[in-house]
DNA sequence: TTGAAAGCGTTACCAC
DNA sequence: GTGGTAACGCTTTCAA
């Protein structure tokens, strides 16, 4: 007699075994084994024991989804960014994903920067029955506001802080960041500060930047300049392009915040292959603190954001509110730092 | 009368509409809604109207939990990564997501770089019932690749390319990778050839480069100088350190291939910083082109590899198995780039 | 083209 | 501590 095909895949596997089968093999009925896997403390030890042995012997794994849908409630949680890519969302998806763990499985969709996108993810994500959502980004179309306060499911939005939350929030204030380091260059002398940031027509968080540079100017009797004043797309080579064109004006600034991604990395290399004295000829401040800002040299004086502490906070309030430890609105304000380093 | 506080949440909302409340309103039955929503074309125009009017109008939102449980299909696929954080990952995880699109939600889990943490999240994406999971690594623990065998649900393995695949794999050899760029520097002329990687003990793919570099080596009739090969933490600034400390052997290199991470970025900083010439003194080469590593000057010779590809290719390939437009193993090889710049 | 009945695998509820 | 029974909201199957 030949055995049959080892791997013939996909061969029509053996159908996967239910909690009856356990409960069959372990000489108990069905809900004994679905409480012994919830809650051992309420079954006795030897059927828990004898249920274990079971479990094990015919590889049971509950079907989570017939539990789900049985209970109405599930233990998915769904979470938007903008991109996958930036490794800047990845480090708050990892902060959620530490505190989740396995208990809790992540959804991840990427909303692709436009508010459309983000809602048809959060709608794909209801229709999965998430037990909650974690939005990064504080700026909805109304109909993902609506779908998400009618779901009755808890939601945290991280990023910029938000006065008006569709549930909880937790972040930092953008403006404030901008403000203060603005303010720094004012505070060490520099005269002439020019601002570079993202296109802020599309990003609510680089408006809020230009926001807090140009209150810090109004507040220090500053008059602004709109040559000094900079849009650049994401990316080194776009920040070395930004830096040279403002020194290229016939009065070019003796500083230069650059606020966003590696901007201000891209234009201390592009000071260094042009031969400017950083902070001698121009100052350059950046944001979003990373290995490459403090590795370079000068090392780049910069904002520092708690992104992983983001997630972790998002993650435990949504857990907090699921297991009913929490309840009401919240708005969770973790601030930021400012690390002076030599180039500015 | 007063009405009742606006935003009580987490108030007990409303019960999410179900489909026979569409069914309902539409004056139809619930398996009339049910097939005008899966299958437009199998319901009468009139009677599809009426249905889309009624969905629209109840904001009824499918139960994905419930249709996955009748039907015995999930749509949701599950991706394991290594970690969250590595911007390497990300372009894979994009890859994927892109090609999966909102049809199937993506549930990511991040495994921790242990064999141990990969097993518990495939397991937790069997709970889930998952209809296919994508693994970002190719070595396993004996039980992970017993649950997937045993699963019955397509299977991609994306990173080293390997010869025994649980079921599908894509991607490049680490090997011919390592080999290519070593050979490349031979030629070149260099003769004292360093070779810096991440830590191989823990890590197949470090552990194929480096016999990639020595086999080269051996190709050429060289002798390998064991004083000549490093082991290095990922960042840039052991990168740094991994060449300071070749550097100040008696007998220096005169070009070193750091393969992994940012660690070329961080040696060709460092090199910048004690004033030694790149390529002239010591030549330098990379792995894993990125922004940075064109961006510096010199720009760093390095291999390109097609992760965002390979994310899409591994989608595809889930796709196209659980579609019914392919069967059977397969491994796909998609190669890599040598990009020659001005450091080596 | 449409509908009724019978599950899908689990958990809530109530009895023992 | 343990077990029956009836949902959970949908899809499958079969009949009209």
């Amino acid at each position: 007699m030949t055995p049959p095909p080892q791997d013939a895949r996909p061969s029509a596997s053996p159908p996967a075994a239910r909690m009856l089968d356990v409960a069959r093999e372990a000489g108990v009925s069905a809900m004994t084994v679905s409480r012994a896997l919830r809650d051992p403390a309420s079954v006795s030890a030897k059927t828990l024991a004898r249920i274990n042995e079971a479990v094990a012997r015919i590889g049971y794994l509950p079907n989570r989804v017939a539990g789900s849908l049985s209970s109405r409630r599930g233990n998915v949680v769904g979470l938007v960014v903008p991109s996958l890519r930036n490794s800047l969302f990845a480090e708050t998806i990892q902060g959620v994903a530490d505190i989740l763990g396995n208990a809790h499985p992540l959804m991840i969709a990427d909303g692709g920067y436009t508010l459309a996108g983000e809602e048809q993810a959060v709608a794909a994500f209801l229709a999965q029955r998430v037990c909650g959502v974690v939005l990064h980004n504080t700026r909805h179309s109304a109909r993902t506001r609506a779908l998400l306060r009618d779901a009755g499911i808890p939601c945290v939005e991280t990023g910029n802080l938000v006065r008006d939350p569709i549930d909880m929030a937790v972040g930092f204030s953008n403006q404030e960041a901008g403000r203060a380091m603005t303010a720094h260059l004012i505070a060490r002398g520099y005269r002439r500060i020019g601002f570079v940031g993202l296109p802020w027509r599309e990003n609510d968080r680089a408006a809020e930047r230009l926001a807090g540079y140009r209150a810090a100017l109004a507040e220090a009797g500053r008059a602004e300049d709109a040559a000094l004043i900079h849009q650049a797309a994401p990316g080194l080579a776009s920040g070395g392009a930004a830096l040279a064109a403002l020194m290229a004006l016939p009065t070019p600034p003796d500083a230069v915040f650059l606020s966003g991604d590696v901007l201000a990395a891209g234009a201390l290399l592009e000071a260094a292959r042009r031969g400017w004295a950083v902070p001698g000829q121009v100052a350059i401040a950046g944001s979003d603190d990373g290995e490459l800002q403090s590795s370079l040299t000068p090392g780049v004086t910069t904002l520092r954001f708690p992104r992983h502490e983001i997630g972790r906070r998002a993650a435990t309030m949504l857990l907090d509110r699921l297991e009913g430890r929490a309840s009401g609105r919240a708005v969770l304000d973790l601030g930021f730092e400012l690390v002076v380093r030599a180039s500015a």
